[in-house]
DNA sequence: CCGGCTTTGTGCAAACATTCACAAAAGCGT
DNA sequence: ACGCTTTTGTGAATGTTTGCACAAAGCCGG
């Protein structure tokens, strides 16, 4: 795995940073389908994407040359394009490890079942949740882990453990033959090369957001000075050793 | 607002890409000094955070000058420094709108509350949920809303509603002068310049997962040929109109 | 006090991403 | 068939992020 070659316009040579932003470009044709609209400008769809045109033509111009000039995309047309393109064209099985809150509410969570992917078995390792129902299925022992996922052929994994156990689940998804894992657990995973992982990590969104809000307070109080009216914002407190 | 003098080593020249990677150092730390370790290098600290140690020296250097050269840094003051930095020495009260399965288990996630974050109050428009406790609050009525920022002085939202309801609470939100909105709602949020928006989306993160493992897949088989043994991956669907 | 060892902080170049701006393509009305 | 209008697809310019590689800084043992 050195050099790559690169095909021509092949299924590589598509930037990360497009990648990441197809899925929205997805929601938004699913939206224009369910609308009735059969074509639709790069300009509208990047304002149902949120973003600047230039950037979705781009964007799209690495999947092909879809569009019509002087008319647009084929929405029905280009909604296959982008299906295709992340492999939702294929039906993906997937299995969440953790039925706490969070886990149960993940299986529960329409948007997971919907396109494309579907719950293959939620575990845990806890006996006393094992064997309860949960979104039409029933949570299993973690022993199964290696069972269900041959079973099922699953190479999505979502960890929804604590910390704690995250690092050993991790592990034991790979040794199955688990390449994807999508991580809920405040740790950073080890995995060997090959091996794709995501992580959500609502804290880390929440410290991002509190950088910026601060930035603001701060920049709003010295061009502002003090100010007259009640503010919104944080309380002071002191910081833990 | 035109040309930004950025102030000496002011608060802002900190680029983007460092702020989101400052959250994962801060935890690194954490954990460093609950284990008792006093100093550590670059290269440590790199290793913990899953980065690589150029790129976490050149973060922390936008911060200040707070390592000592042959030594590393000392736990204790990082940690004071990045909490600073990312606004967590205040402590950041937050409300929840939605009390679905994801809200109450948002509500219900210890890391949430821990360092920095207070749920001020947990909404939700269904009267059937409102009165419901959930982590030692009780929901309360959206109509609540205005009231309830005002009285915590909350300047960041949670939206954890269907997305068909998450605009109008953003808007809401907006109005009663939040300016963070972290939004679980599958949908791209329209707000006012100066308002801050992220978004946390499984099915986006899912598909990102699809798309690598797509690629891997077809690589493989393009490389190995038909396979023997059962191969780990999807199975193929027909894709719906 | 000095030389050797370690590790930071940063200049620089390469890689990646965004945005502008426009020529080339396609439809449409006459 | 032709010129007008629209909108794509993409070179080129600009901005951001990464990673190398090394000088400057600090500790330590003698």
């Amino acid at each position: 795995m050195s050099h790559r070659p690169v095909s021509a316009n092949g299924s590589h040579g598509i930037p990360e940073a497009t990648v990441a932003r197809l899925p929205v470009y997805l929601r938004a044709l699913y939206a224009l389908a369910e609308n009735g609209t059969a074509t639709v400008s790069s300009e509208e769809l990047a304002v149902a994407a949120g973003v600047n045109s230039a950037k979705l033509r781009k964007d799209l111009s690495h999947l092909g040359s879809y569009g019509t000039r002087g008319v647009g995309y084929d929405v029905q047309y280009l909604l296959y394009q982008v299906s295709r393109e992340l492999g939702l064209t294929q039906d993906w099985p997937v299995v969440i490890i953790g039925a706490g809150n969070l886990g149960r509410a993940l299986a529960n969570y329409g948007g997971f079942a919907s396109r494309g992917f579907r719950v293959a078995a939620l575990l845990d390792a806890d006996a006393s949740v094992v064997g309860t129902p949960v979104a039409g299925l029933v949570v299993q022992h973690s022993d199964e882990m290696e069972a269900v996922i041959r079973r099922h052929r699953v190479s999505i994994g979502v960890i929804v453990t604590p910390a704690t156990s995250a690092q050993s689940v991790c592990d034991r998804l790979v040794a199955a033959g688990v390449t994807s894992i999508l991580n809920f657990a405040p740790v950073v995973l080890n995995v060997p090369a090959g091996v794709d992982v995501r992580k959500v990590d609502l804290s880390i969104e929440l410290q991002i957001l509190a950088f910026h809000a601060q930035r603001r307070a701060t920049v709003d109080n010295a061009v502002a000075g003090p100010v007259a009216g009640p503010v919104v914002g944080p309380v002071v407190r002191a910081v833990g050793t």
